[in-house]
Parts: C-alpha cells; structure tokens; sequence
DNA sequence: AAGTTATTGTAAACCATTTAGATCTGTTTA
DNA sequence: TAAACAGATCTAAATGGTTTACAATAACTT
C-alpha cells in the first residue's frame, strides 16, 4: 500500500512496491487460505527465500535470520510447511541433505550442483522447459495408469569449469552452499 | 536344485550356466580388474542383488545375508565401493535414504517410488529410454559447457492404483522396500 | 607357507532431521 | 478489548541412516 514511486518515502526501509514485497505479500496470502498463521518467523524465512531465490539450504536459511528470529527447528518446520503448500520447492544437495528453493508461479527449475564449489546453479530456461515436458509426460502416463500424487526429482551433478568465464557463458545463476 | 537337467551336474547347487552365475563371474572380474579382493561378504552381496534385479535398500541386502556373512556396515561398504566401479546403480527412497541396484551392461532404468505400499517399479523399457535420451542431451551439453564428472538422478514418486490388476497392467516388476 | 595389505568387525561418532512436552502467540470470539 | 482456543515455537532429546577409528582378520602375492 502507500506507494506510488518507490521515491518519495524517505525511510521506507520495507518498500511496499518492491517485487520482493508482493512476492512475500503473495506467500502470506497462500499461507492465510490455507489456515496457517502469520508468523514472526515465517514472514522471516519467507523473506530469506524470497531475497536468494535459488536454492539454500537449511542451516544457511537459519543462518540469514536475524540471530533471535527463531530457532532452526522452526526452520525445519516451516519449510516442510511451505513445501507442502507448494510454495517452495526442494531439491537436493549431493550429500543427500535438502535445499529450498523459493517458488512463486514460475515455471519449475533444474539445478546443477557443482561438487568441486558447492555451489548449485540452474539449468537454463530452455533446457529446463524441454526438460520439464518430458518429465509432465511421463507423470501423465503414471497418472493414466491410476497414479495419484504423482511427483519427480531432478538432479544434475557436476564438477564445474575452472574458468569463471566458462561459467558466466552459462548464463545460471550459481550459490555457494555452506 | 538338482533341476531336471540344465545339464547333467547331479548335486550341482551352484549352477554354473545360469544367468545368475554368470552375472555373478562378470562381477567379480570387474572386482579383480579393479584390484578390488573377491571376498566372502561381496560375493554374497553381488549374488543378493543378482537374485532381487531391483532396488534395495541396505538394511534389506544385509538381512538377506544368511546371518553370519558380514556386519551391516560391511553392506555399506561394499556397495559404496560397487558404486564407484559402476557395478551398482544408487537411487533413493521417498525418505531419502540409499537404494542399490545391480547394474551389468544394461541401460538405465528410473524407478517410480509407491509412497503408499513402500514399494519401487521400473519405468517401463520405453519410457525409461525416452529420458535416457532427455536426459543424455542435457548432460551432453554440460559437458560442451566444461562440466566434468557429470551425472544425474531421477525419481519418482506416486501412490500407486489399489488394484493389482492395474499395478500389473503396468508391465513394471515391483519390490517392497522393508 | 609366510608376509603384506586390503577388508572386516565392533563400537562409537556424526549429521540431518524429527519428536515430545511445555510454553508462547496469532487469531477468533464474546 | 480481553479472554480463550488452537496453532506455532522452544528446548532438549531421540532417531535413523551413514561414516569413522582402530584393532583383528582373511585375500592375494611371493
């Protein structure tokens, strides 16, 4: 609300107009209809998810929050909430732990995680998009067959090119995880 | 036993021309090429996961072991180390944890997860090759792109039809997972 | 058969994640 | 607006799958 020009709010530190603002304004509304509450912590997290938008894990979500926010099995509990809402989306680090990704609307991503930097990268829009076709395709056949909550995991590993300027040539946004 | 021929080896338990057997030398040689010992507890292992073909879980491989084999942690040893030379396939549980496959010469299969019979099937043949393909094109461009020791997994997960009928209409051999 | 060295057994450590029970805080209601 | 009902969180401890340390064992080598 407010707003108008991003401008004229001279200590407008939460920037009501801001694509990150509605993003978040979005999450809490899905959140309210599903009968959850609005809490401290969650808008926190929802927060930190929203502000990375790729994928992180656990620990370096709880490390984001101002250190009183909340402890980190409320992380855990909040994000094993959110998933089950739909509004993030897990994925996997190669040792097996999860990492969280923040998802609004947009089409599902595919990552690549880099197991010489830690980092997890995603694949680019159109590899993923081809990607996700023929992942929905086989999900069809499973559910023609009587399937029901039917779902898939992707994973690519990888060990980088040395050379940042390789990587750039990727066009994917890369994060280091822990 | 003794089968009705086969071949004329009387008390022959061991049957040296099944596929099982030969499977079995074909593993071992890998073992010996690698310079890798043929022991008791990874003989037993292999011919456990001959015998089943499909996933399993650890826990499972080991307590098909006639109780004096080996130490659970010996299972796991083994098959990480069969990992490595590709003589297993590794894929996961809905809960995430670690299920291995025998792997001789044929090409990838993907596994649909039965969240509700905790039970996994292979994807049938030409489904499976389909994103084999998908899959083989994405990593082909990783690695145009630099990237080394690439690979990837893929799961999915469902909840299977409650009728047998349809689970076998599938065509796809399914194993319980304890 | 003896020696070497990979492999195994045992026990304990690890780590991510989950649970139990008490307490707190959003939200609803009066 | 205050009381009251969940739902959510905190703390601590338990789980469960997997890994490690180190001494004992058993494959392979000669």
């Amino acid at each position: 609300m407010i707003s108008a020009t991003q401008t004229n709010h001279p200590l407008n530190e939460t920037d009501q107009d801001s694509p990150s603002a509605i993003a978040l304004q979005v999450a809490c509304n899905r959140l309210k209809s599903a009968g959850l509450r609005i809490t401290q912590p969650r808008i926190a997290i929802l927060e930190a998810l929203i502000k990375r938008s790729l994928p992180a894990s656990i620990e370096q979500i709880h490390a984001e929050l101002s250190a009183t926010v909340c402890d980190l099995v409320t992380v855990y509990r909040c994000l094993a909430a959110f998933e089950e809402l739909g509004l993030v989306r897990r994925c996997f680090f190669h040792n097996g732990a999860s990492l969280y990704q923040i998802a609004l609307a947009d089409s599902p991503s595919y990552h690549i995680v880099d197991k010489t930097s830690n980092s997890v990268g995603e694949l680019d829009p159109e590899l993923a998009q081809e990607l996700s076709e023929a992942m929905r395709k086989i999900e069809q056949k499973l559910i023609a067959r009587g399937y029901t909550d039917v779902s898939h995991l992707v994973e690519f590993f990888g060990r980088a090119p040395k050379h940042p300027i390789d990587r750039m040539q990727n066009g994917a946004l890369m994060a280091e995880i822990r």
